[in-house]
DNA sequence: TTGGAATGTCAACAAGACTGACGTAAAACA
DNA sequence: TGTTTTACGTCAGTCTTGTTGACATTCCAA
């Protein structure tokens, strides 16, 4: 199992490799969201408020434009979820000082909170996931991810990286 | 950056780091759906047909609980998928020879070259991101989705790949 | 023969995505 | 200065995919 991994030897990749690679995409995902997903319920959220708060504290101020690309959803879609977000005191809008159309998006100290909340749950799934493989596995498994991306996804998510 | 890889420096994963993991699924997960996304756009299908239609064609015959176990969603909201593809005919039911109660799934000839569409489409992603990554990261790929599923999707993933 | 299991179906509902249209404010441009 | 473009919000309607609850049918097994 361990030998012939050479560069020609993926050229007999088998459709039952490939499959099973989808599979374990489908699987893991469900473990992936399963933990945050249980939290979120209590609060009467989503993933979609999880997502958006997930990528507000990583970008404090982000503009709702760049958020919109970051999620790939409609305004629409998102200012669903801003709105109660919002209302729920959890993110707040700073009007932009250079730019006044721009709202910036900022968490509150609650919104922080459970952010920190949602991230643990989710990171310790994934820090036990490591854990049990070792360090060569994990950066594989990051190098695939970030191949199977769409190339613009792959550009926001290497910015993210760097930020 | 490759050095220092011992089960060791695991204990020292900081939270940017699972952060980045968490990022990278999500985008990652984007991707790996988009293609087969584009192609059921046309036919008027969303994600729900193309999994039961995977897993359909993966175990064929499959009684309608088991593939509910898999999916991991209500009978209603399976049925519902079921029925379209079934007046669409690209599925059929077998009433069971041994348990007449059961329902046996099976995939018509369109229905066969649906999935086939599909699949190629999803493996075509998944394929050139192990070429461009190699075999080793490949299999660290594997290792770590699997960790990361829930113990009952472990094995039932386990049991699709043996079967 | 009866209880429970497997299945199907009806109804109602909710989250979260979409499109399209429209409004407002502010910046950028000509 | 006047016009256009950009950023954002909002209203309305639709679709997919999930949910719960209730109930009917079939039929295996004790």
């Amino acid at each position: 199992m361990q030998n012939d991994r050479t560069g020609e030897s993926l050229l007999f990749l088998t459709d039952e490799q490939l499959r099973q690679g989808i599979e374990a995409m489908f699987f893991a995902y469900r473990g992936f969201t399963s933990d945050p997903d249980r939290i979120l319920e209590k609060y009467k959220y989503g993933r979609a408020h999880h997502r958006a708060m997930h990528f507000i504290n990583r970008v404090p101020g982000t503009n709702v434009n760049n958020l919109l690309n970051i999620l790939g959803v409609t305004k629409q879609s998102l200012n669903r979820v801003l709105r109660t977000l919002i209302e729920d005191n959890l993110v707040i809008l700073k009007v932009g000082s250079k730019d006044r159309r721009e709202r910036h998006l900022y968490l509150t100290d609650i919104g922080k909170s459970l952010e920190k909340q949602l991230s643990t749950a989710q990171s310790h799934r994934m820090r036990e996931a490591y854990r049990q493989v070792g360090p060569d596995s994990v950066a594989g498994f990051r190098q695939v991810l970030e191949a199977m991306m769409d190339p613009k996804l792959q550009i926001t998510y290497k910015k993210l990286r760097n930020s």
